[in-house]
This record gives structure tokens, sequence and C-alpha cells, in this order.
DNA sequence: GCAAGGTC
């Protein structure tokens, strides 16, 4: 008797694949998982030309395997942290999930991986091949594997894909096995020797006495994360502390208008400013000596303008705007994502992808919104073909982006606040309406404007005034948090006209800092370095405020006019960082190149280019190096921090003495 | 008490 035991990275897809390939005649049992849960149903797959054929589907959680080192051996004080490069790694399991799939394997003629179609849920598959291969060995001997290709829950690709499945791809599985060994051999190593000569310096931080939880004993971690995530901070604060302003100059017009009232725009020098005041000054006079208060229009353009409408949503986009515009912290938001998700409210909350596939039914999805108490009126005027209005419906733009494995986040279901009696937390609505209102601007119009820019020519110096009219706000209409203007409308003069120059002011002002790191911009900066991923970037986050290397400086006022909290390190943070610079470590530890290199081996890996052996060697190789040095350096690392210490402990002092 | 990556 055949029988197919299929098995997905998540039961939500193990659920949605059994429904779409039984016709939703699949009938569940429970697993010995509370999690997961067990759908049989009958199918006919092609590639194995069997005819109908019992079919089981089912799920893990994720990972089912964790690499770690042995207890009783390699304990933390068990053994040098030295050997941690070196010692050997076990593979933990998860029992209760292994034991379904040992159980639903037994008897399984075939194997199809159901992961999702990235790198880690290749390694995923194989590591559901070496649980299932536990009870049934002949399952891997008979090469009775394959491993379903698919990017998306669509039902005709879903079919598609079950009938035409490939290998197991073993270069990705050694690219994220590799990635596993080195994130645990230095972060486990770097950990224990930097929690061990830290500890007893930091008993005397009453700025670390304050951030930290009572009777928590410090732990200096290293992760290959934290550290450039640290850096970035660390980075920014630095270059706010020693910024040191510049005074620079320039010249301003205001003109009148043609009917000779005083026209509200003022006109930009178009060299901008200068930071020699004696050459502005000298250009100024000069103007005022040669053409007094005349002024002509050497170019009018005007041109129809745009404002894009939003990309269709993914998760670090989620997180950065939940931040940006509700305060609401990058871990909250992928929080209150993953309970709307586990209710059926939103799409899957992790994805990479900023482009929907081409068959999805985007209308019906809209089409459920019309009756909502709050935005209805607006989709059932978008989806209102004879309308008037020149917001339309439009199929979303497309980003570049794509993980093969989701669909960018949209609503699922319609949850009308104000009329049902629901459950949601306030993060979760908040998160939800935020995630229906991108959806329905990603499907709108974008707005529509024209610029007009118009020059002046002044005693030989060119000065400009831009104007932007809004003619057609369409998806602004939802999408608040994107407001388009129009501002002051310009002069009507046509090109070669004499203009009264009404006011010539030269003007001085300084250059001023950058703004401390805000969490919004900390995402896009891990994002675009390829620190983290989607689903890790807020454990970072996190991790290093809980490490009390970063603290949070909550933004002052209150409603709109709120200023954005900031990230601050502390001195423990800024000490790391300067510590591992001071010891030529700068590049490795608190940049994100070596995380970067590390991703681009991984990459050879997958090619086939490099091998997994190698790869581990080399970096394990570096980290041995930097291992040495740090150790042999420890003095110089914990003067960094006394230093860094004592310099803001003086600052603190001298500021009291003033006061 | 330690990492980063999946997932609940």
């Amino acid at each position: 008797m055949v029988k197919i035991l299929c098995v997905a990275e998540k039961n939500s897809i193990a659920k949605n694949v059994a429904q779409i390939l039984s016709g939703g005649r699949s009938s569940m049992r429970p697993s010995t998982s509370p999690y997961i849960k067990n759908y049989d149903f009958q199918y006919d797959f092609q590639w194995l030309n069997m005819g109908r054929c019992n079919v089981t589907m089912t799920a893990v959680a994720g990972h089912l395997m964790n690499l770690a080192f042995s207890q009783n051996e390699y304990g933390w004080g068990k053994c040098d942290p030295n050997l941690l490069f070196d010692a050997p790694t076990i593979d933990e399991m998860d029992d209760k999930i292994v034991k379904n799939l040992q159980n639903e394997g037994r008897h399984a003629t075939h194997l199809m991986i159901w992961t999702d179609c990235d790198r880690e849920g290749e390694c995923i598959g194989w590591e559901i091949v070496q649980a299932v291969n536990r009870s049934n060995s002949s399952l891997v001997s008979s090469d009775s594997v394959y491993r379903a290709v698919f990017s998306h829950l669509e039902p005709s690709h879903i079919i598609a894909s079950a009938n035409r499945p490939r290998k197991l791809d073993q270069r990705q599985v050694d690219a994220v096995r590799a990635r596993q060994e080195i994130d645990l051999r230095a972060g486990l190593a770097f950990t224990r020797l930097l929690t061990g000569n830290y500890r007893s310096v930091l008993q005397s931080d009453l700025e670390y006495k304050q951030l930290a939880k009572k009777d928590d004993k410090p732990v200096i971690s290293y992760g290959t994360c934290q550290f450039p995530t640290l850096g970035f901070v660390v980075d920014r604060y630095e270059r706010v502390i020693n910024f040191i302003p510049e005074q620079f100059w320039h010249i301003l017009l205001s003109v009148k208008d043609l009917d000779g009232s005083e026209s509200k725009v003022k006109f930009q020098w178009e060299r901008g400013h200068l930071f020699d005041r004696l050459a502005v000054l000298s250009i100024y006079e000069h103007c005022i000596g040669t053409c007094e208060d005349r002024a002509k229009v050497i170019h009018v353009s005007s041109k129809d303008t745009k404002k894009f409408r939003p990309l269709p949503l993914t998760t670090v986009e989620l997180q950065k705007n939940c931040s940006r515009f509700f305060k609401l912290s990058a871990k909250k938001t992928l929080d209150a994502a993953e309970k709307l998700y586990q209710q059926g409210y939103i799409s899957y909350p992790r994805t990479e992808t900023d482009k929907f596939p081409a068959k999805t039914d985007l209308k019906s999805l809209l089409n459920k919104h019309q009756g909502h108490s709050e935005w209805g009126p607006y989709v059932t005027n978008l989806m209102n073909e004879n309308s008037t209005s020149t917001n339309k419906y439009q199929w979303p733009r497309s980003g570049n982006h794509d993980d093969q494995a989701h669909p960018p986040i949209h609503p699922i279901l319609c949850v009308d606040i104000a009329k049902t009696d629901n459950r949601m937390t306030s993060d979760e609505k908040t998160v939800y309406n935020y995630v229906v209102k991108h959806f329905l601007a990603c499907c709108s119009t974008d707005a529509r404007g024209r610029s007009t820019t118009l020059k002046l020519d002044w005693g030989g110096e060119t000065f400009y005034a831009n104007g932007i009219q809004v003619l057609e706000r369409n998806f602004l209409d939802i999408y608040q948090w994107a407001d388009w203007k129009s501002n002051d409308t310009l002069p009507a003069y046509q090109m070669s006209d004499d203009v009264v120059v009404s006011k010539t002011e030269m003007k001085s002002g300084q250059t001023s800092p950058p703004k401390h790191m805000t969490e919004s911009e900390l995402i896009m900066l891990m994002d675009a370095n390829g620190i983290g991923t989607d689903a890790t970037i807020a454990d970072h986050i996190e991790k290093i405020k809980s490490r009390n290397y970063i603290k949070v400086q909550t933004g002052s006022g209150s409603g709109a006019k709120k200023t954005a909290s900031v990230f601050l390190p502390t001195s423990l943070g800024r000490s790391l960082v300067h510590g591992f610079e001071k010891i030529g470590l700068e590049e490795s530890f608190s940049k994100p190149f070596l995380r970067r290199d590390l991703e681009k081996d991984l990459q050879l890996i997958c090619g086939g280019t490099k091998d997994k052996k190698d790869v581990v060697s080399l970096i394990i190789g570096m980290y041995r190096n930097y291992y040495q040095i740090t150790t042999s350096q420890m003095r110089n690392l914990i003067k960094v921090y006394n230093d860094i210490k004592a310099e803001s402990q003086g600052q603190v002092t001298q500021r009291n003495r003033v006061n």
C-alpha cells in the first residue's frame, strides 16, 4: 500500500495545503504536539503515477533541531571557552514533534517535504528527514524523499507544486549548518569570556545597576548579530556627540507678484549656502550694486508629478512604520501581527516579499471591507468602476524582493472593531488597522500633482522656487501617514518677465548634528546590512536592550507631535565597541562586514563553489585568532571600559559643579 | 546564565 507523508514547516501551511489538495475533504487527527495536527486525505500525485494514494499531511514548528554542546563536558564553567572552537556539537531534537513524525512516517512509502522555500526551510526539510529516518530508514535508502517547490498558497500553484517536486538541496542545508556552527561556537566562547572578565568591574557600575533587573547576574553576551547592531547605535551616538556645528551664509529673495502684491514664496539661492561669510557678503553687495530691486525670469517649467502609493507590505516595513507612526516597538508589532495571523485576520506576518503573486484575488479580499464602518465607503468608491472619482482600483506596484515563500502581508478577514465584540488588544487593533489601510493604499491610485519651478536672475546670481499643487489625493485619503500638501502658489510670471524684488536678505545659519538613532532607522540599517532576518531583527534589538548595551530615551511631547524615542548606548555598550576597536578588532566585531562576508560565503556554498567544511574552518580559524587577541589584550579592553566610565562620571560631576 | 534561526 502506497502512503505519502507530507510535512510542512508550520501547521498553518499543512492545513492550507491539505485543504487544497483534498478539495476540502481531509480529516484531522491530533498529534503528539499541541501545535500540530495531522490531516488525512487521498490524492493522485502525477509524478508517482500510482493513482489515488493515502496521504497524511503534517507539520513541524520551525527547526526540529538545535545545534548545541554537551552540557556535561562543555557546559558553562566546565571547560575553557577556547575549547568551544573545536568541541564536538550535538543536535538536540524536539521530542514531541519528532515522535509524531516517527509515528506518521513509520509506514510511509514516500516522504514529501513542504517546508518554506528558503535556505532555513531546506535545512528544516533535512531535519525532518533525519527524524523520519529513525522509524523508517528505508525511505532514505530507497531515495523516496521529495521536496515540493511553492511560493504561495494559491490553489492552482499548490497543485502544480504537488506534481512537480524536486530533491532536497544539500548545499542549502550545508549553508545553514555552517551558519549555525559558526554562531554557536563564536557566540558561546566570547559570551563566556566577556562575562567572566567584565562581571567584577560591573559591580560598581551605577548605570548598569539601575538598568539591570534585581538578582540578575550580569551576562555580557557576544553574538554575530548583537554586536553589529550595537555598533550602529554607538556609531550614531558618537557622531551626534562629536558633531561640531559650522556657520554658513546664504541669500534669500522676496518678490512682488504680477499684481504688485507681496508673494509669500521666498526664492532660494542656487548656490545653496557657503561657509565663507566674506565671499557671500561680496556677492550680495555686488548683486545689490548691479540690480538693486530688479530680477529677470530665466526659467519657467511645470510638469506633472506623482506621489507613489506604498509597495506591498513586508515585515521590515511593517515594523519600521509601526515604530514611526504609532511608537510601537518592533517586538510588540511582530507579537501583535503574530496574534492577528493566528486568529486568521491577516496573512503570514514574516515575509520579505513586496510583490503580489499574479493570480492573487485581490478584488475579493478588498470587497470584504465594503461594509466596514471606517474604511467601507473608501473601498466601495475604489471598487466602483462607474464612480467619477479619480481613485480607481489598481493592481499594486511590485518591488524587487521575493522570499519565494510568503506573499506580502495583507488582511484576510474584515474585522470591524466598532461593530463586533472582539478581544483584540490595543496593539493588535493598531497593527490590524495599519495592515488594512496599507493594503487599501497599495490597491489604490497614485496621488497626482503639478510641480512648478521658477528661476530668477538677480545681479548674475540664480534664485529658484518650487511649487507643488496636489491635484488628486487618491490613495492619500486612506494612507494618512504620507501626507502631501500643496505649498504656496508661485507668482504666475512668464519667461523673461521683469520682477520687482521687494526684499533681499543675507542670512546665516548653522549646520545641525544628526539625530540619535530611532528604532525605525536601526531596523532599516540592519535590514540593509543583512544583520538578522525579518523574524529576528526585533529580537536582536530587544537582546541588546536587555543586556544593557543600549537604553531607550523616550520621546517628548504628546500626540502626533511627540518626538520619536531614540536609542542611546550605555557606557558598557560604548566600551565594548571601543574596546574591540582599541585592540584592533573593530572591523570584525562592531561593524557589519564580518556577518556580510559570512553571508557571501553561505551563498557560495549554495552555489556549489565553496565547501561547508572550508568555510567553517576558515571563519572559526579567524575567531580563534580573535579570541587569542582578546584574551591577551583583556587588560586593555577593561581599561577602555574604566576610561569611558571615568569620563562619563567626570561629565556628571562637572555638570553638578555648574549647578 | 551563553548564539541565531525557525516557530506557538
